[in-house]
DNA sequence: ACCGATTTTTTCGAGCCTCGAAAAAAATAA
DNA sequence: TTATTTTTTTCGAGGCTCGAAAAAATCGGT
């Protein structure tokens, strides 16, 4: 069973509730954080002046923004944003982007260099980290967290990137070399489930404790929600809806497998059925967005090969999203990166399949919200997991500020 | 976010753990309670005593099993089995079970009545609840909880059932019938995760906090323990694994889609590929065991029909679980029920769909067991369930006892 | 300009709760 | 009978949250 509660794990907790409640409102009142977090006045205020006291909060006396009501006016409070910096990496094929965030999530600086991850070994691969965070964050105050978001699957204590289409070697243990490095915590987690998180601090009405959201690129990833919590797997990061087997036996899969649902709706495979190719025939690395571009041109154009192409992978997509939906129940669906530009295209056929399976069966309540830009959802999504990390380990117990 | 901790909240969390710490180990001494909840000696002490006061635990000095070490014995604690009853209701196609079980878990007393269920109205249902629960509980002590495990989807927060094989309406509201006859609270769970919390309770060091329990019989049921929570919907039972998709477009299901799993690998389908009708041919709703008995006879006799018709169900399944282990990670299954007598016939295609799976990455290390008997399982786990329920909400928070 | 009304925030004492240390209890070993 | 060992209880200390009351800060109206 789980361990009961001690004492001072009580404060521990009231006060991350707190963090965070100012956190998710980005300033706050202690009357407000009275009311959402359920807790009395008096112990708010305690608690809010200690975490003033340690520089983790600060009042905004200053910028009034007065609803000029009756009584005294409430004072906002707000995090401190020099109370820490976290480093957000983000390793997608062929670039790594290394950003600065400070402890409010405003990013201070950022940075993108290019690679070609193929090539690399291991080692050139964890150092080309190590010096995109060295160069980010050179002379500022201290880096409390280092949080790395990876196109691939990751395992679920967030140490390693266990596979990844963006290079051919297994296990690559980014945590422990970034952490013995600079000697810091280090959160390595697998892109489209940050792209889940970042979606929920984005818009928290439509995205919040029951959502999935499918990365349409030149493979198929997910990440999902359910009942509040990241649903991952209990060894890797998991949710690998784009290997759900579509057609047994079926199309080739870049993961070596016959039938998976990326090997109809996968960018390689729209390209490979739109030009005539053999579904057996070897998906390619990599395709310029431009080639993609101009399939879905040719497919709005006319019902030819491309068009049937990306009937095919809406289809595959739709079932898949119909047996997830068997599992869970119906949510809100939100669809990022390149693939949605095709989504016109895309989405009668996958709500025709939706509709055939059991998890379809309010088929038009389904909702479908499109975002083309993946990498900024990563990196969001990235810092904001760091930050909640900082929020309950660092801040939350009680630490003393350096400064 | 969620709502902070009060004070009173930490005696209520730290009581409930002292008594299902007591409830999982059967009988404990303080001491072992202390080193199982991390608490201190005094306030295990402290919370003992009240519960001892309370009726709700009891010395066992006694009986001694003592094994003559050298200091003062531990004397052992367990629950009071007096300290209130539940009433535990199962029902599926055509019958209808009810048993009266203690607080430690002890099944007292139980019967079972025969009905035509598809026959019944609503009401009806509700009213051969109604009597059972009248019957068996008959002169008994207060009745502090009821149970009800039902064949079919539930809604999530246990009031109704939404939709079952076993009826032919819908949204049967029998917790609020139970509950305006009794006066005491009911909760309706899904027969399938039931199962799985039985699992949990009978075999804690197999089945703990990632498994899957498959229901083989005349449809295919799942429950699915991920994490440590059992896995639901957000508004139903969920976990639906008989209906995803197999094969798009493919075999007629009792649920009125096309290509299910459950199409290929549910008794009646079974049946209707065995005897060469048509997949499409109207599921038949219910079939005898006897009949099964025999085709699997004739299977393992001969590779004729019948084993070809297991083979494609073997293969359906495998497929099922391996888009599951793609969500999940692969996990220790259990198969129960009926259809597990074939379970010799079904496993080669089980494992073999299973290894053209990413889920199946390791078919060989994944394991099966099988366990042919499913409604004491469904009992059990309904016991159990209510059990924790009150532990928690009942007994948890300090509530005086009647007696 | 001043006083009362109103709302927010802080202060203060009370009541719980857990903890560690010490004492008490209950058995065995010598 | 006495020392040893282990479990359980007792007791005082220290923390935490709470409610009530006080203090602070602003607005409305005269």
């Amino acid at each position: 069973m789980t361990a009961g509660i001690r004492h001072d794990e009580m404060r521990k907790r009231n006060r991350t509730m707190v963090i965070s409640a100012v956190r998710q409102a980005g300033r706050a009142s202690r009357t407000e954080i009275t009311r959402s977090t359920g807790l009395s006045h008096s112990t708010i205020s305690a608690i809010a002046a200690d975490l003033i006291d340690e520089g983790i909060m600060r009042e905004l006396r200053d910028e009034e923004t007065a609803p000029a009501r009756r009584g005294r006016p409430q004072v906002a409070l707000s995090l401190s944003p020099d109370a820490g910096c976290i480093v957000v990496l983000v390793l997608i094929f062929n670039r790594l982007t290394a950003s600065l965030v400070d402890y409010c999530g405003n990013k201070k600086r950022e940075k993108t260099i290019r690679l070609q991850t193929l090539e690399m070994s291991r080692q050139e691969l964890c150092e080309a980290a190590i010096s995109a965070v060295r160069e980010i964050a050179g002379g500022e105050g201290p880096i409390l967290h280092i949080s790395f978001g990876v196109q691939g699957l990751t395992d679920s204590a967030g140490r390693e990137m266990l596979w990844s289409p963006i290079t051919v070697h297994r296990n690559v243990a980014f945590a422990e070399a970034l952490e013995s490095a600079f000697g810091v915590p280090v959160s390595i987690n697998n892109d489209c489930n940050l792209i889940a998180l970042a979606l929920r601090w984005r818009k928290p009405d439509r995205y919040r404790d029951n959502f999935v959201a499918i990365l349409l690129s030149h493979g198929i990833g997910m990440g999902l929600m359910v009942d509040g919590r990241m649903f991952t797997g209990k060894d890797s990061s998991g949710g690998e809806l784009g290997h759900m087997t579509y057609m047994p036996g079926g199309a080739l899969c870049r993961c070596g497998r016959l039938g998976c649902v990326e090997a109809y709706a996968g960018n390689y495979a729209i390209w490979r059925k739109a030009t005539g190719q053999s579904p057996m025939a070897k998906p390619v690395t990599d395709m310029r967005a431009a080639e993609m571009e101009r399939l879905t041109a040719e497919a709005r154009e006319e019902d030819g090969p491309a068009r049937q192409a990306f009937r095919e992978a809406g289809e595959a997509i739709g079932y898949a999203i119909g047996n997830l939906f068997a599992l869970i129940d119906p949510a809100p669906i939100a669809m990022i990166g390149q693939g949605t530009a095709a989504f016109d295209i895309l989405e009668p056929s996958i709500r025709h399949a939706l509709a055939q399976t059991l998890g379809g069966q309010n088929a038009q309540v389904i909702s479908f919200e499109t975002e083309p830009e993946e990498t900024p959802l990563i990196a969001e999504g990235s810092a904001m997991l760091a930050l909640a990390e900082l929020d309950r380990k660092h801040f939350g117990a009680g630490a003393a500020l350096p400064a």
